[in-house]
DNA sequence: CTTTTTTATTGAACTTGTTCAACGGTTTTT
DNA sequence: AAAAACCGTTGAACAAGTTCAATAAAAAAG
């Protein structure tokens, strides 16, 4: 029998929710299983979905063509949520791939279900609100970092804000995400050992 | 007499307003007008209110204490939103300043405004939330050219996105916005003028 | 258990971007 | 009108980060 407990949470932080919202709300998720390796979206697809990690960790990247070369956005772990929200709310094709890192399970709600519960309940507009003001200042911070500090002070600032990532992805990925080469990273850490 | 239309034509292109909603928001609009050079918002305030843009130009804006160096978050124009958007939420001190680069006009929204115009006429949170996606997407896109773009592929960038803003701006603070040094910036110019 | 694939490290040569200092030309300010 | 502050450019020396190729270790697949 499956846990909404964790889902439930995630909304109950920003809007508290009677047992008919909340039963209503679940009713409207659907369950899937990914394993290792296996796409979530992929660029040029329709973005369907917008998926609650319950277990297991994925990537979103961007792929340039031009350099053969991945640039990764963001880790997606345990109770947080992820889409190309661009292709979900216009329909336009994905420009990011998702994919697993770790065999996963999700709860995924679709753009028509979605809108339902908007019109049924419309604080949960509130939430999603909320939802995209913490991403919006996260990202904001994110480019902060890129705007003023160098490889070696990004990576810190990795390990204190995403601790036990650095075990769970291997550190090429690492690198990808913090916009250095993979060999960089390798020599920035071996000048951190030596200190 | 103040003239409305911008800020009902940007509430207008998410959500379509009756007469009593577009009155009631007007109502808890303030006026404000700022001289060049003069803040909106200094770090370390409180961000009391989201405003908007009717005429001129800001920059939103990191203070790196530790190396001196200005990092330049958003250039903020004619019809759109800006605020510490942390700040204006949580009530915590403001990181970002936000300057005036030319004498502008701006009207302005309080928090306790805000949330009684969400509850009285619940579609606003709606498009707050669809404000915020909007510039979720393009910090997302601005990360991505972190991640991947040089220099001068940075400035060409910019160069197409705000058409007309290098001309309106110092070039050192274009500098700043991108990610590079004012003598560099300076330096892809002068490479790019001998193509 | 063996083969293949993925991952991390290292060094050398190279490219991109920074720093510093100097200069001349505008704007502002007084 | 003079002085001060701001702005953009340039060159030389330097630092940060990339690329490429070689190597070894670990993990996954057969």
């Amino acid at each position: 029998m499956l846990d909404f407990t964790p889902i439930l949470e995630n909304v109950n932080t920003y809007i508290p929710l009677s047992k008919e919202e909340s039963d209503y709300f679940v009713s409207l998720l659907k369950y899937r299983r990914l394993k290792k390796k296996q796409y979530l979206l992929q660029a040029f697809d329709h973005c369907k979905y917008e998926t609650f990690v319950l277990k297991g960790c994925l990537k979103e990247y961007y792929t340039d063509y031009e350099q053969g070369k991945d640039h990764i956005i963001q880790f997606i772990t345990e109770h947080t949520w992820t889409s190309d929200v661009e292709s979900f709310i216009k329909g336009t094709p994905a420009m990011l791939n998702i994919e697993a890192l770790e065999d996963c399970e999700l709860l995924q709600i679709d753009y028509a279900s979605l809108e339902l519960l908007f019109q049924a309940y419309p604080k949960f507009e509130r939430w999603c609100r909320i939802i995209f003001q913490e991403e919006y200042i996260s990202f904001q911070n994110r480019i902060l970092t890129h705007l003023s500090k160098s490889g070696k002070e990004k990576y810190l600032d990795f390990l204190e804000k995403y601790p036990g990532l650095m075990h769970r992805v291997p550190q090429h990925q690492i690198a990808a995400y913090l916009g250095v080469s993979a060999e960089f990273l390798s020599k920035i850490r071996k000048q951190l050992a030596e200190e």
